[in-house]
Parts: structure tokens; C-alpha cells; sequence
DNA sequence: GAATGTGAACGTTTTCACAGCA
DNA sequence: TGCTGTGAAAACGTTCACATTC
């Protein structure tokens, strides 16, 4: 089954579409998993509760994978938004502030299933540092140039409290980290221009609080 | 200092100026805890890294709140935003599935400090079960309906591994929350429209695996 | 003069509707 | 006939530019 794949440029796509793009992919798993061989996009779609429509434009982003009248491979179709989305690499990560976020972060199942490894920890708690968490040793931050020089490191987690996230951030750009995933309740200013993701858990609460201070029925 | 506010539906306020709102908010505060009184769409747009017209368009959905040729005064448009993100108001919440992001949840400062209490806290797990952990016993999830009441509790975060989200909703609803915080890697179908956000760790992820598959220089 | 508030222009994302293909 | 892939249309969000107000 060979399709076009016209030397797209898959680095235009919008962060939107991106983050559907998972949700299918995270959808064929499912079915995958049960066995199914084919699916339409309207049934995909419906799986995660997009239009049919919107799920056809979105794939249009990245190529032609479907047969007209038949649907999707649902094996075929999962590896090339696999591909896309970068999972078919094993990616590196180094932690930064190693207190109750950091520690779910560390163990959260998912993020290990998907091909990311921890390759190093830091903390600036002197009672943590020397300590060994899972086969990696929770260290200094004068390290991370060295951890990530040795091991390949490409993604930075920012899961520190307050404003010490900015220069954690610069640190780790100096180490040479190109993405940052942040879940420190600052925006950061990055001295080089870098790819950052910022987690915030207030501001997704606040949107519950607005909600309900203004539907009420 | 009246201005006008005329009878606004905050309920139709898109989640992205929502979003940007609580920025604004965040950055005030600062403004706030450092002696500022007065400032600019421009200076303040600047904090937060957007464009001062789209900080006046934001604004524009909520009221009049500054004074032209002058600018915003902080302390008041600080305060009108707390209020129609529903920031003046405790929020009670319970928490399902007590292990390493649930502990996080719970332990993250910048949640109580805007109002939002525990008041649940569940899970399967026998050895957890009749713990106590910060003056909340952790209890089994029949108890939910009955803690919902008695505490007037609105929100429910949910933080149990995979698929278990489901169920753990369906109980929600039925003991009577309105809106869901939902960490659970699982696009939750509620059996009665309610509010739900969801956070998930490995989309976002993602969107750095993909930046860094397509990125290379 | 300075900076807000806003209609109009612009750009992006979503949806529609159907042509094209198995 | 059934379902994909895609232009065209609609909806939505952002930016511009300036009239308005202090």
C-alpha cells in the first residue's frame, strides 16, 4: 500500500491541529487494540467528538491516507501520525525541582509508554541531592550541561514553584535544551528563541470558576 | 470611580480570552505586590506577551474598566477580573484517585491560595482508605454523594489512571458536580451536559515531540 | 498629548457541500 | 453506493487605525 506523501512540510501544521492529531492517534491505539482494521472518519471522529469533516482536513495537513469508499487502515494510519507526531524517537528529558509535581511527572505512566526517558533530576534541597530516584541520581544544577552533553538530552521539565523558573529556564538553555514543558506558574523569557509548552494548572481551574460563577441555572 | 457595566453575559466570554483573562489577573497581582497603580494596554499587554489591542478587545467583553488618556487603575481592574473569573468566591472540590498527580493537586499552592478547598479526597485502594491527609479522611467513592451535599461542593478533579475516568465521572454527576477537572488520560462522555476541562500531560508532550521531529536545523 | 474603546480589515480555523475515486 | 479529499463559504479570532475622551 503505497500512498503520496508530497514533501510536506510537517513543521507549518498549527498547534491545534497537532494536539488532534494526538487525539486520533491516542483513538487508533484504542482500536487497535480491539482488533479493528478499518475505520471511516466519521466514526474516528466521532470517537473524539470532532466534526468528520475536521478530522478529514486535518489529516489533509499531512498527506492521503485513506481509500475513497472504504475509510483508513487503522495499523497504517496510527504509524504515520505516529511518525509525525515524533513517537516513532526515543526522546530524552532532564527534570528541574523535583517536589510533588515533578515526582507525578517522573512517575507518570504515560509519559514513559511514549518513548520518553529521564536522564537526569535536579533540585536545589541539599537533603535531596545525592538521593537516587528510579536509577537517576538527583543532582545540582551546576550538572546539566554535562548530563545533557552526555546523554543526548533534548526536552527541559520546568516543574519548580514560583520564580525560580526563569533561570532554571536559562540554564537549561544553556545546557542546550531546545523544548521546555513548563509547569512553573511564570511565563518564561527564553534568550534564545526555543519551543516552550506551559502547563498551568490555576489557569485551567479558573475557567471551572468562571463557569460556574456564570451558568448558574 | 463608577464605570459603566452593562448587564454583560459573561457566560458567552470565548475560553481563550477566558485564558488570557486569568494572565492579565496574574500580572496585575504582580503589579499590585510590587506598589503599582496605574498602567498602559500597553505596558501590561507587554507582561504578558500579547498585543495591547488584543488586551483592549479582551477587555472590551467585560466592561469599561480603564480611563483614556490615563490608562487602568490596577488595584480595580484587578479586581474586576478576580470577579468575573469567579475569583472572590471558595470553591469547594474533591479529588478522585489519590496517587502521585492527585497528591500534587492537592499540595499545589497556588490552587488553595485562590480560593479552591478540598473537601473529598477517594480511592480504591484499602490501604489508602480512612487515612487522613491534611484533616481530609480519604474515603471509598460511595461516600461521595454524601460528602458532595454536606460541604456544598461544585468541582471534581479527577486523577485516576486510565480508564477508571469514566465511572468516576458518571458518580460525579451523580452526586451532583458541575464541573470537572479531568487529568485522566480519557475524553470523558458526561451523561449530563456539564462544564469539563481536561489536562493531559502526554498531549503536551507531544507537541514537543513533533517540534522536535520537524525543527532540526 | 496620551491612551482607551471600537468598527472595519485581516487572517485563521471550522464547516459545508460535492467532485472524484474505490 | 460509500467515503475520502478539497475548494468555497462561514465562523471565529486578531490586528489595525482612528475617533473619542480625559
Amino acid at each position: 500500500m503505497v500512498k503520496k506523501n508530497d514533501n510536506r512540510d510537517f513543521s507549518q501544521i498549527p498547534r491545534v491541529v497537532i494536539k488532534r492529531l494526538f487525539k486520533y492517534h491516542s483513538a487508533l491505539e484504542n482500536l487497535l487494540s480491539k482488533g479493528t482494521v478499518k475505520v471511516s472518519s466519521k466514526s474516528l471522529s466521532a470517537d473524539v467528538h470532532v466534526k468528520a469533516s475536521q478530522l478529514r482536513k486535518d489529516l489533509a495537513y499531512c498527506g492521503e491516507f485513506g481509500t475513497r469508499g472504504k475509510g483508513y487502515d487503522v495499523k497504517y494510519l496510527n504509524g504515520k501520525l505516529a511518525e509525525i507526531l515524533g513517537l516513532h524517537t526515543e526522546w530524552n528529558y532532564i527534570l528541574a525541582g523535583f517536589g510533588h509535581v515533578g515526582h507525578a511527572f517522573v512517575c507518570y505512566e504515560g509519559i514513559f509508554r511514549k518513548g520518553f526517558n529521564v536522564k537526569g533530576i535536579f533540585d536545589i534541597d541539599e537533603k535531596k541531592i545525592g538521593q537516587v530516584f528510579r536509577g537517576i541520581e538527583i543532582c545540582d544544577i551546576s550538572k546539566m550541561p554535562e548530563i545533557v552533553r552526555e546523554h543526548n538530552v533534548q526536552i527541559g521539565v520546568i516543574t519548580v514553584p514560583f520564580d525560580s523558573g526563569q533561570s532554571v529556564c536559562d540554564k537549561m538553555i544553556e545546557a542546550g535544551i531546545t523544548a521546555i514543558l513548563n509547569f512553573a506558574p511564570v511565563l518564561l523569557k527564553p534568550k534564545k528563541s526555543i519551543f516552550i509548552e506551559r502547563i498551568d494548572i490555576s489557569r485551567e481551574l479558573v475557567t471551572l470558576s468562571h463557569y460556574l460563577s456564570h451558568h448558574k441555572e
